[in-house]
DNA sequence: TCTTCTTTATAAAATCTTTATATAGGTAGC
DNA sequence: GCTACCTATATAAAGATTTTATAAAGAAGA
């Protein structure tokens, strides 16, 4: 459920370790950056769903630090710091941090504001969407449209196309395509997947004849291609 | 710039005032109420852009009032409160709670975190009513209209029906369902949902055999659609 | 007593599994 | 090159199974 990735920016080795140890015994995927300036790097390469940051950074000022991630970067940014003072707080937030909290904190209320602030934005962003011509698929939802029209899908076709799509591209196997639908019990049965796969395409491509998105490997498995 | 309108729910005649001045002299348009019941029967009238709530109110417990308000609403509401307990301060921002500061409290900082509270929300009106053809679910009165006549709900249909509406066009499974409505004891019970599903659309469907509104998705769960 | 929730029973619908058959592509032998 | 044969795939359709819809009876609580 959770996964959401969080980096933390702090010099202190401790801080860092019990965060760690806190959030992914919670679910999240941890970085950790012991600079500014290697922070801005990391965020910038892959940008977490969260930071946390401190303001007292050996090599630059956090407060800039701030400014120079909020040009860009529009996900959440907690504020861990050691400076109490209410001149500093304001700053941070009304430079974009979304929350301060001051060292020591408390690990169960960080988690807490951490959930608080996700949630405010789980809600627009990050919608698992794919869509390929005139095809899309909600992963959140669990539907898929064809032309903006609803395609109905039984779960077992769902959870086929679906996997196919996660995986863009990519070759499956028979046997990975019927151990991961149907269960390792399964493996053998190739047919199933002959006749779900004859069912997916009758309901998704223009022309089931000269399938365009699901294409077949032969002797090896299928491949969903979205270009 | 401002004139976002702010609702003060706090029982202290000071603490009202002294955030009435700080509040409208920094351009915002102040509401209040001294009481739980007053507090939600004004949000529930006009929903302001953000709520300040104290949670030792005096004729309901804090907690309580917040829940009932997250129902609905849910623009920001910010916690001031003299408890400060971590277990308070996370159960707060777990029920909906954006943000928690405890009194006495900076007037300062609260601005800003008013500041940080109302920027991340600014992008989109928030609706209690919710209207699907001749179907209308008013979140905050907890009613449902048909043709404009109040359909009768038992509790359980109700919460059943706006949790499929909050989250209308979405595939909900029947363990979410189940977990949501009766408790995660109950969530091999798909029987329940069923039942509750047919009183549901008897009440709410045009025709009941063809439902329109409450979608099944075999193996899955259901889905509502207001299209 | 009345309302609401829980449980049971059964019919109907939807989905999955299996079978049958068609087709396409490759290859070995002539 | 041609044919026969083999393997892998595609698809329709029958049957078996699972899931869902609905009424209605029993239980619980106000």
């Amino acid at each position: 459920m959770n996964k959401a990735e969080i980096l933390i920016i702090d010099d202190e080795v401790q801080i860092r370790k019990l965060l760690q140890i806190t959030l992914q015994s919670n679910d999240y995927t941890v970085k950790e950056a012991a600079t500014a300036k290697e922070g801005i790097i990391m965020a910038a390469n892959h940008p977490p769903d969260l930071i946390i940051l401190d303001l007292g950074l050996p090599d630059e000022n956090g407060h800039d630090v701030l400014k120079k991630l909020r040009e860009w970067f529009t996900s959440p940014i907690i504020i861990l710091s050691v400076q109490r003072t209410e001149e500093d707080i304001i700053k941070a937030l009304d430079n974009g941090a979304n929350d301060y909290l001051v060292k020591p904190f408390r690990t169960g209320e960080l988690l807490a504001r951490i959930r608080s602030s996700l949630r405010s934005i789980n809600n627009e962003e990050s919608i698992p969407v794919i869509i390929c011509k005139n095809l899309m698929i909600d992963l959140s939802a669990r539907t898929v449209k064809k032309d903006n029209e609803i395609v109905k899908l039984t779960s077992t076709e769902y959870n086929l196309l679906s996997l196919l799509v996660k995986n863009e591209g990519k070759v499956l196997t028979h046997h990975y395509l019927l151990r991961e639908i149907w269960g390792p019990g399964y493996i053998n049965q190739s047919q199933y997947l002959r006749v779900f796969i004859a069912q997916l395409r009758k309901k998704i491509e223009n022309d089931p004849n000269r399938p365009a998105f699901i294409l077949t490997e032969a002797g090896v498995g299928y491949r969903f291609v979205g270009e």
